[in-house]
DNA sequence: GAGAAGATCTCCT
DNA sequence: GGAGATCTTCTCA
């Protein structure tokens, strides 16, 4: 799935204003067989939603002020999710501009907490069905460009680097770390 | 109830 | 390349 994500098109809607940008890197984390995975001691609060129903949104908090956004991926009471660690903003980017206070566009959202911030996702959307939703989707890029996907270690963890489950477009600007 | 760590970002050197 | 920001969540007593 981190895999299959790679080229669609995370879709935002807010009231008129609708924000979109090609997901260009992503990670992979499963549930007992990895250590980095929120879910690998079982469930809790935070992560009881990746181990709910697929094609939903898991949205934690970290570091006492960013958010990051999951899609969920396995059937329900198997854990797993892909975070969604940078896209490529098509439209919309005058607004996140404005969210993100930055004036290059390649600032706004290549890395996991700064598309948070640009597409306005907060716990609010935790739980979220992108596939009934209407607020926070994932669709299909009308013209996909052919593109070779790489892997390589997760970032920002201690247990689990050794797992090559980050996965990105090769090449492209908007990935948050070649 | 306390203590520690965190799937990060920004600013500074 | 490194530290600080800042607070939720988890673990363990």
């Amino acid at each position: 799935m981190a895999r299959e994500l790679l080229g669609k098109v995370l879709v935002r809607r807010l009231g008129d204003t609708r924000l979109e940008g090609i997901i260009v890197e992503t990670e992979a984390y499963r549930g007992y067989d990895d250590a980095a995975s929120h879910a690998y001691r079982g469930p809790t609060r935070r992560n009881q939603v990746m181990f709910g129903e697929p094609g939903h949104a898991y949205v934690y908090f970290t570091y006492g002020m960013h958010y990051c956004l999951n899609v969920t991926t396995e059937p329900a009471g198997q854990p797993g999710a892909v975070l969604i660690r940078a896209v490529q903003p098509i439209k919309g980017i005058v607004e996140m501009k404005k969210r993100r206070r930055k004036e290059h566009v390649k600032d706004l959202s290549n890395g996991p907490a700064k598309l948070t911030q640009a597409f306005a996702v907060t716990k609010a959307l935790n739980g979220h069905d992108l596939t009934t939703g209407r607020e926070l989707y994932i669709a299909e890029l009308f013209h996909p460009e052919a593109a070779r996907i790489i892997s390589a270690s997760r970032i920002g963890i201690k247990a689990g680097s050794e797992k090559p489950w980050r996965f990105s477009i090769r090449g492209n600007a908007f990935v948050s770390k070649r």
